[in-house]
DNA sequence: AAAAACTTTCAATAAATTTTGAAAGTTCAG
DNA sequence: CTGAACTTTCAAAATTTATTGAAAGTTTTT
């Protein structure tokens, strides 16, 4: 496979990977670039290099910086703006976990406390299953969040590791 | 907050938050409604309460299944089926991520290989990029992978909770 | 201050996904 | 077998989401 095939397969792969996980596709293509790329690329390039229009490449770059994924880069003595990825997949998934517990879990913990106070008799089996439902997610939440806000703090090269050593030993 | 209320508001954030996660906010809220539900439902009654037509409801429910989140219920001397779903977060987070592992990890790690390979001089930049960036994604992978079928065959309440006593003992 | 170089916005359009519902299929009791 | 009860399928319609591109906005240079 020569570099070109390695890279559009790359990118389109990405780009599909993206979509089962609620991120659009030019938004992980544009990912994927960026991330096999050796040097930042302007918007042109981009807009060029994956047949996107201006705004699409436009929105999506901000999103992706918006979720701490992509930066600007500006070269002296530059109007155009430039752009690049973080490299390290560690770092990357970091972000990640980072900004989906923060736009999603924490909004959640929320939601299910007030869900937990629902009104009514607790031997009316209605109630009752609802209300042990919510608290069983509530319980999962509230650990959730702190095994996150770990593994969000843990250094890079270290957290996945530890665990699998962790799960490994107890069970030998 | 009534408990009819509170269903109500339970299926709409829980559908809404599935759509965040590439699951389409029906299948999300056919899980929320038998996740509350004492008793198994039949696919009359899941298309009466949300509102839905009969091919929206047996598709969905077709896929909770497939997913191994929902069971088919006989009752004795009935026609019709009723479906019921696990309501233990722990045994439906783990079955989540064995069956996203499935259909997506298992799927990408030989790609992953497979691009690995490329052809090209590996002074050029732009092959060092690309394949620096595909072995990292890839040992990224590798880790992920044992580490999630560790999780998976972990005792249910267990692997959350002893994963947040490790970080916690790990910084003090 | 005007033009040039570039970025951002957003209404219109296109594409992708989801939903419907009627028809076809299946199963079973009589 | 036949019909009733129920489930499944799938093409068409509706809805949601993503994309375009031209116009507006901004910043820098001359």
């Amino acid at each position: 496979m020569t570099l070109a095939e390695a890279k559009a397969k790359f990118i389109a792969d990405w780009g599909r990977f993206g979509t089962n996980w609620g991120i659009n596709r030019t938004m992980a293509q544009i990912h994927a670039l960026l991330l096999i790329s050796p040097d930042p690329l302007s918007a042109d390039e981009i807009m060029e290099q994956l047949s996107i229009s201006r705004g699409n490449a436009n929105m999506n770059i901000r999103e992706l910086m918006d979720w701490g994924l992509v930066q600007k880069v500006i070269r002296p003595g530059e109007r155009k703006e430039y752009f690049s990825a973080e490299k390290d997949i560690w770092k990357v998934a970091r972000q990640i976990v980072k900004e989906r517990k923060k736009r999603e879990l924490d909004l959640m913990i929320p939601v299910l406390k007030e869900l937990s106070e629902v009104e009514g008799d607790k031997r009316d089996k209605h109630v009752k299953t609802f209300t042990d439902t919510i608290n069983n997610i509530r319980k999962f939440s509230d650990q959730a969040d702190k095994t996150l806000d770990t593994m969000i703090r843990a250094d890079e090269h270290w957290f996945l590791g530890s665990l699998v050593k962790l799960f490994a030993g107890k069970r030998d």
